[in-house]
DNA sequence: CGCTTTTGACCAGCGC
DNA sequence: GCGCTGGTCAAAAGCG
């Protein structure tokens, strides 16, 4: 190191000509013991003070700011101080120093470890609920092959799910969102063939109705549902699955003066509307990575809060994907599976889900959210919100902690702070990787209804299944951390635009323009708009 | 020239 | 039935 020159005498030179300098005698002869071997380190042990004061000089080095550190610096190197006490005394308080700074660095450590060990904790909770869960469905498939139940049309299949909601638990709570699904599935099925133009992707493109997300979720949900033996012709089976994903949207707010978040797919606007309450126009996006892919999005801004970016996400792509697009994508396959699996029942599905975005993304303050009044049944992740200092109380440094180099990065190139985001986020669905959910566990969501507030025996497997097929989500979280980097722009507000800037390069093209035209429908407000947060 | 955006129009659902 | 609203289409315009 520059910092040590001394090391650069000969010890006995050094220890003749600087006479006050025994502490830098000891230093030095530490130093020489490290450039021995380690094995010499414990035999090499001198007092306290030794290693405290290379331990202080160190962090000299690092901490350039550190106001102390300059002072005693200068004294240190002040050789003509006539008073040797007074530089004692101040040798001891470097030491003093430098052992609180090696405290607090160990306390970092403590806290760090206390966070592992709290995610641990977290994971093997999951997983014993999920076990639980597994244990419980088994048992439940089994007395349910023995009624031989079989089921002709969708009515009867919701019927099935009402029926093993009371035979599950006991209890009766409709399971709004998947009947919404399947109830608008042969209303929305009968207009697809009658009227291409309400839906002419579909029509025009039957192969889309049985693509990717949508034909996976819907045929588990149906399984789910039925159970064995249904009379539904894989015609029906697509259309339902088109159905009730159509219905089951995915909502992030996050904190961006971006046109659009980062997903990392590509979009194309066929539309833009303005929206009742709000004076943000909202815009439509259609993903173009593939011909027919039915994945559709809306962006616009919250009224209330025009930094607000509200995206929501419909459907499920029918192409591969690249890495940073999955993330996305995986939040909509996946939110959209949670509420599919009507895991969520309860009005209060908020405690549910600010679990799941908990246990999931401990470090964040995302907020999930079940919206059951909406017109299609839409989960909300909402990582808009600050962090709560009695929930997380450690939130701040935990983020830190996990991107360590964020400032740097959007300090230096904001761009470059994204693989890290995913990379962290990848890191952490590892965690839940572990655990290795099985193929049946992910596939079949047993009908489980609950207590409101009280979490019922069968809500809790219920609410850790969910949680399970989340995390077990491959991006699940990656998805939330590339929502997250709104967040972080947000705290770094001189940066949020040179990333939105190079985020949206990646995603779609559009003009940037302030200026955004509002399209309103039969209401005669249709007029050129200004506006300082453009939707696109 | 091809792709994207803009934008007026159309359609369906819903409430009154 | 009518009006409002959300969602989408498709021709025109813009852009590289």
């Amino acid at each position: 190191m520059e910092q040590f020159p001394v090391n650069l005498l000969p010890s006995d030179e050094k220890r003749n000509v600087i006479n006050e300098m025994d502490f830098f005698a000891n230093k030095k002869d530490d130093d020489e013991s490290k450039t021995g071997t380690d094995d010499d380190e414990d035999i090499n042990k001198k007092d306290l003070s030794a290693h405290a004061q290379l331990d202080f000089n160190v962090n000299t080095g690092l901490h350039l700011l550190t106001a102390n550190t300059s002072s005693d610096q200068s004294i240190v190197d002040d050789g003509i101080s006539p008073n040797s006490v007074d530089k004692i005394s101040k040798s001891e308080m470097v030491v003093l120093r430098a052992e609180m700074e090696r405290m607090n660095s160990e306390n970092l450590r403590l806290k760090d470890t206390l966070n592992q060990v709290t995610n641990n904790y977290n994971t093997l909770q999951i997983h014993l609920m999920t076990l639980m869960q597994q244990h419980e469905r088994d048992h439940q498939r089994t007395a349910h092959d023995d009624n031989g139940i079989t089921e002709e049309h969708g009515g009867k299949l919701v019927d099935d799910t009402n029926k093993q909601h009371k035979k599950s638990n006991g209890f009766v709570v409709p399971r709004q969102f998947m009947d919404l699904g399947l109830a608008a599935k042969t209303e929305e099925a009968s207009l697809s063939s009658s009227e291409g133009r309400s839906c002419p992707d579909r029509s025009r493109s039957p192969m889309n109705n049985i693509d990717g997300f949508s034909k996976e979720i819907g045929r588990e949900e149906i399984s789910d549902k039925g159970s064995h033996g249904w009379g539904y012709s894989p015609k029906n089976i697509d259309q339902a699955a088109e159905a009730t994903m159509r219905k089951a949207r995915v909502s992030v707010r996050a904190r961006s003066e971006a046109p659009m978040i980062t997903d990392g797919c590509q979009w194309r606007k066929y539309g833009q509307k303005m929206a009742k309450g709000n004076p943000c126009p909202r815009a439509y996006y259609r993903c173009t990575m593939a011909a027919g892919c039915p994945v559709r999005k809306q962006v616009q801004r919250c009224a209330e809060d025009r930094t607000i970016l509200i995206t929501t996400y419909e459907g499920n792509h029918n192409h591969p994907l690249p890495p940073a697009a999955i993330a996305m994508a995986s939040t909509t396959s996946s939110a959209a599976r949670m509420l599919l699996s009507g895991s969520m029942p309860s009005a209060d599905g908020l405690i549910n889900s600010n679990f799941l975005a908990r246990t999931l993304f401990p470090c964040s303050s995302s907020m999930a959210t079940i919206s059951a009044s909406a017109p299609f049944p839409t989960v909300t992740l909402d990582l808009t919100q600050t962090p709560n200092p009695l929930q997380f109380p450690r939130s701040q440094n935990e983020f830190q902690l996990s991107f360590p180099n964020a400032a740097h990065s959007f300090s230096s190139n904001p761009a470059a702070l994204l693989p890290q985001i995913f990379s962290q986020a990848l890191h952490n669905q590892s965690k839940f990787s572990g655990l290795q959910m099985s193929q049946d566990m992910e596939g079949g969501h047993q009908a489980t209804p609950s207590l409101p507030v009280a979490m019922h025996q069968g809500q809790q497997n219920q609410l850790a299944d969910t949680m399970y097929t989340l995390a077990a989500d491959p991006n699940f979280t990656a998805a939330l951390a590339a929502a997250i980097t709104s967040l972080i722009g947000n705290s770094h507000p001189n940066n949020a635009n040179n990333i939105a800037t190079n985020v949206a390069a990646t995603t779609t093209s559009n003009n940037g323009g302030s200026v955004t035209t509002s399209n309103n429908n039969s209401n005669g407000n249709n007029k050129v708009s200004s506006s300082n947060f453009p939707v696109n």
